[in-house]
DNA sequence: CTATTTTTGCAACACTGTTGCAAATATTTT
DNA sequence: AAAATATTTGCAACAGTGTTGCAAAAATAG
């Protein structure tokens, strides 16, 4: 159980509905979702241009975690949920199986540690592994 | 050097004009070019539903291959330039400068094998890293 | 409860992705 | 080399997402 209403106080953002249905459907999902999968699961018919803006600042302020998988397809996690301790960005790999174009964290797989040449600084990664996940290759 | 026309040979396409230049374009650049990059180096004034059709052509049959940096960019390079050998899918990182914009495969970089779930199959991966290079951080 | 701040919905525009189709170009065949 | 065939191009058109400005609505602070 999350209290979605402290995630939002904590960064000094307003309680809206929009915000609390936002988190409280990346809480309940197991997988990383779009801003459309998002938008189909709002109860109310919200606004696109709010929905995309909250996206924005959820993200920018730490709460979601946006997954960059094609240039048609971004995804958003709640890390504070994936990740066991609260660690907001464990580096880990992203699955997206290209038949049902579902996104898996694969959070038991932390990327060794990136080493960028001198003088090079990181500030985050993103590392996506496409294929065929378990359940579609057992339809075939 | 390198003889655009063998590579679209090989692959049965057409030796078009806006295909030769996107190749040998990229083929100059030491970096990963999106679309409009490569649209603004292009000799004449083509259609950029055209483009568009080459960028995707050449890449499904492997001569480009395409990064992807994020939801509103992602950059073409030609593999058989950067990769010794003319091992195509090298899997190598990319990484993304956040203030100049400007994409590098970091080839001597290869990630550690990914290692799946059972059942999962790997096809291709996208491993970026945001960050910092030198040459900005030399002029704070 | 009122004043202030933040958020929402709407209109509007930009850019990229995408398709169908006829005209133009490239390739193959004779 | 010219004709026949196949491929590619440019254009029109539409969809989806990103993005901004602004007034109305909602949330928070006092």
């Amino acid at each position: 159980m999350m209290q979605t209403e402290k995630l939002l106080q904590n960064v000094r953002l307003s309680q809206t509905n929009m915000r609390k249905e936002i988190l409280d459907i990346l809480d309940d999902s197991s997988l990383a979702l779009s801003m459309n999968e998002i938008k189909l699961r709002l109860k109310s018919n919200y606004n696109r241009v709010t929905l995309y803006r909250n996206l924005k600042v959820l993200t920018e302020k730490g709460i979601l975690h946006q997954i960059h998988i094609d240039r048609q397809d971004s995804k958003y996690v709640l890390p504070l949920k994936t990740d066991k301790a609260g660690e907001h960005d464990q580096e880990h790999l992203h699955f997206k199986c290209l038949m049902c174009n579902e996104v898996k964290c694969l959070t038991d797989q932390h990327p060794e540690q990136v080493v960028l040449p001198e003088g090079y600084e990181k500030i985050e990664v993103n590392f996506v592994v496409y294929g065929i996940c378990r359940t579609c290759k057992n339809k075939n």
